[in-house]
DNA sequence: GTAACTACTATACTAAAGTATAGCGCTATA
DNA sequence: TATAGCGCTATACTTTAGTATAGTAGTTAC
């Protein structure tokens, strides 16, 4: 495991190169697919059409576009098999698979959330 | 405290909903100007004009639409003082302190991320 | 009286994100 | 030979997000 401590501390002292960081992080889930991709990836890895099949209303388009984003953004890994036709297969890397903890917060942040509001209204 | 474990399993075992509730989260800090206002609210409370000169290069129109919708959200509390001219005190509430640890996990993961990717190159 | 501060809103625009539809090159099956 | 599946890409379009610029109503200071 690296070291974030001191860079941690850092960061939340400077309001700047805080909203920075965390966007680095936000930009991860931005857009309307992203996260659908993710998820999905998240039960194990998937082709093209399984993907496009598995996320209601996505176009080709668009999931190419998004796979390439989580590609170079270092979420997602493409591997080409040499079958005939080819077949082509995402998932997760290590870092994607890390990104689930970040979910899993984000999901219980939402519910408590959503029952204190409810609460109050 | 709410309780919300049983909750959580039965939302982890369905994409659909897991996705639907992240997406909740998410909404609360989409679009360009909602971290920068949350951050600079985490430092206390401010006036209108006083965010407006602490968030750089922020419009007055995107200003006061991004608070409307954090306050719809029950994110950011909106207090009218009638002092003369009248002003205006905007603060985050408990749920929007609570989302403080969000973006506690959002910046970790980022560096980390980061790391690893560098490492890898 | 004019300039400045407060907390905004209105109108018009540009840029970015997403959609719709079609088609490519390849192969296997009927 | 026609149809379907695979993994996409191209073009054109719409919708949403964000920007630029100006102006409102009220009050205070010079």
């Amino acid at each position: 495991m690296k070291k974030i401590n001191g860079e941690l501390k850092q960061i939340k002292q400077c309001p700047e190169s805080f909203v920075l960081a965390v966007n680095d992080t936000l930009n991860v889930v931005s857009g309307k697919w992203k996260l659908p991709i993710i998820s999905s990836l998240a039960f194990g890895k998937k082709r093209f059409k399984a993907l496009e099949r598995e996320i209601p209303k996505i176009t080709p388009r668009m999931l190419s576009k998004e796979l390439k984003d989580l590609e170079m953004n270092g979420i997602v890994k493409r591997t080409v098999h040499a079958t005939i036709p080819v077949t082509v297969e995402y998932e997760l890397t290590k870092s994607g698979e890390s990104f689930k903890k970040v979910l899993n917060v984000m999901l219980e942040w939402g519910l408590l959330h959503r029952k204190n509001v409810m609460g109050k209204k």
